[in-house]
RNA sequence: GGCCUCAUCGUCUAUCGGUUAGGACACCAGGUUUUCAUCCUGGAAAGCCGGGUUCGAUUCCCGGUGAGGCUGCCA
């Protein structure tokens, strides 16, 4: 099968569009056949440079490489398949030619309506409470005055002539039959005057040359396909199948936009998303397999992903359950694949991190406990630095540590933990000792854990006392009890 | 306004006529040998409304209501 993705180059690449990709990379490669990537610039105004370069590199970071059309080729955006050229903008005479081909038919006519007057005529329809649709009235023009004005060189377009007594019926893989009544469909421009087609056009001429058999998009498509279907068919093409996705929506239902949401890929590349995190998400917003799996590899959605379970109604793009699934894949990670991703984060705050032959230790100590990388720094920053220790962390109410407690809870630490030897300066021994102090001194195990945890982190919060204090080793850990720097 | 689509916890969803309507996120409570996080246990939380079909409807049909999309020489 051969499933295409096939964007707009106006800057960034959805998250919408993104799940719509991820559908249509699966379906093709559930059947072994091709996904392709087409550039729909027939937009020149709305044209963004960069843009094809950002939606390929959005789609590498999630694992949707297109196999044919618009490809990264040496880091640079090129062209690969011999259905080319991939690009709309290049693609003129071919839409040309069809059209030639429908007006012959008598399916389409040229129409010479200025903006002006179609504004007019809209105004006043809905004056009058009804629908705005093209009058015809460049219908009513003589064939010679046509030829006239063509032969001229008179601005105009190219629309399609619905059949108005005829009822499109189709069957979407997504949403089962769809009917529409010819009369309620606007004679659509399918070529405007600039020469460029219009996406129903340029869709049904390229998605036929290219050989695409099937077609996901989102549903806000769904409204516009008996017009396409009405062009397969006067070109005398097989049309292929269509599958109209839900939309994505904004906390208020309303389509997800920019004004509410982050809505482009590379927002996500930036913030730290996992791309396993994101693709997660955007396939189990409005698909599930039917069982209770939440986590999904890449490799279970290919073998998994099935149209026929995709959900019919929108879905709200909820922050929580993508953060959630963030958490879940940063902690499926190795402790190595971990410990390489945050290693240039932290060194990058704190050079001295950069011999630390024990980085990926302390990494392990985070792992559980951050979402993003981008905390790594933050939370490490104490191996690399004394902490100033505020006062009122190091007493604590809850802990039952009060500020005339801490001199001799410290120097019981201090007591307990200078005889200790170097080698045997590990998790295990520290417990061990601390835990007998607590006893013989009669105290609960927080009354020398919070103030020796505050001391060597600075910190609320941070992994365990034990663990801190063992990566730390042991000079560190006398210095910081011993002579902590205080902040008043 | 017209056309089209959709409708189960706050959110994402399971259920293919018979269930104490299940799971997950978020939320609340408790536990997990100090904190935070993780993890575990428990809790609260839903079939839009009205008809019909049926022995029986969340499920099938109709109507209403609500929400969304489209209604551009944008995609």
């Amino acid at each position: 099968m051969r499933t295409r993705f096939a964007p707009s180059p106006t800057g960034s690449l959805h998250v919408g569009g993104l799940r719509t990709a991820l559908y249509s990379y699966l379906m093709a490669k559930q059947t072994e056949g091709q996904f392709l990537l087409r550039i729909e610039d027939t937009d020149q105004s709305r044209e963004v440079p960069g843009a094809v370069d950002i939606i390929l590199r959005g789609l590498h970071w999630a694992g949707l490489d297109p196999d044919e059309g618009v490809v990264m080729i040496e880091g640079v955006p090129g062209e690969t398949g011999n259905l080319g050229p991939y690009y709309q903008s290049k693609r003129l005479e071919k839409y040309r030619h069809a059209v030639d081909q429908l007006v012959s038919g008598g399916h389409a006519y040229p129409c010479f309506c200025t903006p002006e007057r179609l504004e007019q005529m809209r105004s006043a329809q809905a004056a009058k409470h009804q629908a705005p649709m093209y009058d015809r009235h460049c219908l009513t023009l003589s064939f010679d005055e046509v030829q006239m004005r063509l032969k001229a060189g008179d601005k105009h377009v190219i629309r399609m002539k619905v059949p108005h007594e005829e009822t499109i019926t189709f069957e979407d893989d997504i949403r089962g039959q769809v009917s529409f009544q010819g009369k309620t469909i606007d004679d659509q421009v399918l070529l405007k005057s600039d020469g460029f087609p219009t996406y129903h056009l340029a869709h049904v001429v390229d998605d036929h040359l290219m050989g695409i058999d099937l077609v996901i998009r989102g549903e806000e498509w769904l409204s516009s396909l008996p017009k396409h279907l009405l062009l397969f068919r006067w070109l005398g093409w097989t049309a292929p199948r269509y599958a109209h996705v839900p939309l994505l929506l904004n906390k208020d239902k309303s389509k997800l936009s920019k004004r509410q949401n982050s809505v482009s890929v590379e927002e996500y590349i930036a913030k730290g998303y996992l791309p396993e995190a994101m693709l997660n998400f955007l396939a189990m917003l409005g698909w599930n397999d039917g069982t209770t799996q939440e986590l999904f590899t890449m490799q279970e959605l290919m073998e998994k992903f099935s149209l026929d379970r995709v959900q019919k109604s929108g879905a709200i793009f909820d922050l929580d359950k993508l953060n959630w699934l963030q958490g879940q894949w940063i902690r499926k990670l190795t402790t190595e694949e971990f410990s390489a991703r945050i290693f240039p984060l932290v060194i990058n705050a704190y050079p001295e991190a950069t011999d630390d032959k024990d980085f990926a230790k302390k990494a392990a100590l985070i792992q559980e406990r951050i979402t993003f990388f981008q905390e790594a720094p933050e939370m490490l920053g104490y191996f690399y630095h004394d902490p100033f220790i505020e006062k009122d962390l190091v007493a604590n109410k809850k802990q039952k540590v009060t500020e005339e407690d801490v001199p001799r809870y410290v120097k019981i630490l201090i007591d307990t933990l200078e005889p200790i030897d170097e080698k045997d300066w590990n998790e295990a021994t520290l417990e061990s000792v601390i835990r007998s102090a607590v006893e013989k001194n009669e105290l609960k195990l927080g009354q020398l854990l919070w103030p020796l945890r505050a001391l060597l982190t600075g910190r609320e919060y941070s992994p365990g006392a034990f663990e801190v204090a063992a990566a730390l080793g042991k000079e560190m850990v006398m210095k910081r009890l011993t002579a902590p720097k205080m902040e008043q």
